[in-house]
DNA sequence: CGATATTATCTGTTATAACGACTATTGTCA
DNA sequence: TGACAATAGTCGTTATAACAGATAATATCG
């Protein structure tokens, strides 16, 4: 009887070095966020709108459209309009419906919201640095290169 | 006025390596998440339950406390309680209460959870394979030391 | 031109995550 | 021993994410 519980308890196989790796990846990515977040939170920005502001700073004046930028994200969101609403309603984007086609709203990062980078610049490139400089820049390139390996697929 | 602008939307520097990177890393964590999260869909389970359940597993008849499961989980929960109560209300694990330490609750995997994560460790298996198979154990090996090495800051 | 498909976004709802405060139990140390 | 701190887990609340369906505008094709 306690012998078969302990067969049960037994991963058919033990684990792959494949999905060791999946493990590593997320784990990185996790303890890399985590710094990440708390640097954001006295600023009451998640990731994912600072990832937005970053997308539409770089989009300039110009603006994106909504499916522009998700396309850009880092992570997929499924409700762009709703991160869009409280991003809004602290003026760092604006909206504004297209001309041409009416389908579309066009959103522009607003003066706050460059503001709010501008400001974020710095420490942002700094606590990046901590997280990852002790690598050197061969190990970065290398790794950078892998990852975009395994997107590749 | 637009120049000013123009000049504005600029940041103060441009991205720098370790920033690249550690875009890279989350999006390559993400791009591995999104595929295993649609191979769990299915069964109702999260990969945070699923990881939950892994690690009741591999804990064996003892079970485990409520704490050393978030430490060893791949992200970190700070409601494990509920995240619990889900698994328990589908019979996947057990909960019951330490004789010695009576603050500790005793979790362990129950049969059906077993049974869960033997009907999917191929399917898991493969989707690793398929994910990260292309790049060969050598590259797979470099970059789980690369990993590890960002996590031992 | 008109029916239909496609695209872009929005909205209602439910599930989960995050944040704090709270209770119960045990450990520590004067 | 007895006050106080530390630990383990729970619960109330709010915010965000996920899912599905709806709406409006445009494109396509016979």
């Amino acid at each position: 009887m306690i012998q078969k519980l302990k067969d049960e308890i037994r991963p058919a196989r033990p684990a792959s070095f494949e999905q060791e790796v999946f493990v590593s990846a997320q784990r990185a990515a996790d303890f890399l966020l985590r710094d990440f977040e708390e640097l954001l939170k006295p600023h009451h920005l998640s990731p994912t709108q600072y990832n937005v502001l970053r997308i539409l700073r770089g989009a300039g004046t110009g603006g994106m459209a909504c499916h522009e930028i998700a396309e850009r994200m880092i992570t997929r969101d499924p409700d762009m309009t709703r991160l869009l609403d409280r991003l809004e309603e602290h003026d760092l984007i604006s909206r504004s419906r297209e001309k041409q086609d009416r389908r579309v709203i066009r959103v522009r990062i607003a003066h706050d919201g460059l503001a709010l980078l501008r400001q974020l610049d710095d420490s942002v490139r700094s606590l990046h640095r901590r997280q990852l400089g002790h690598l050197g820049e061969k190990r970065l390139r290398l790794l950078a290169k892998l990852l975009q390996l395994v997107r590749e697929h």
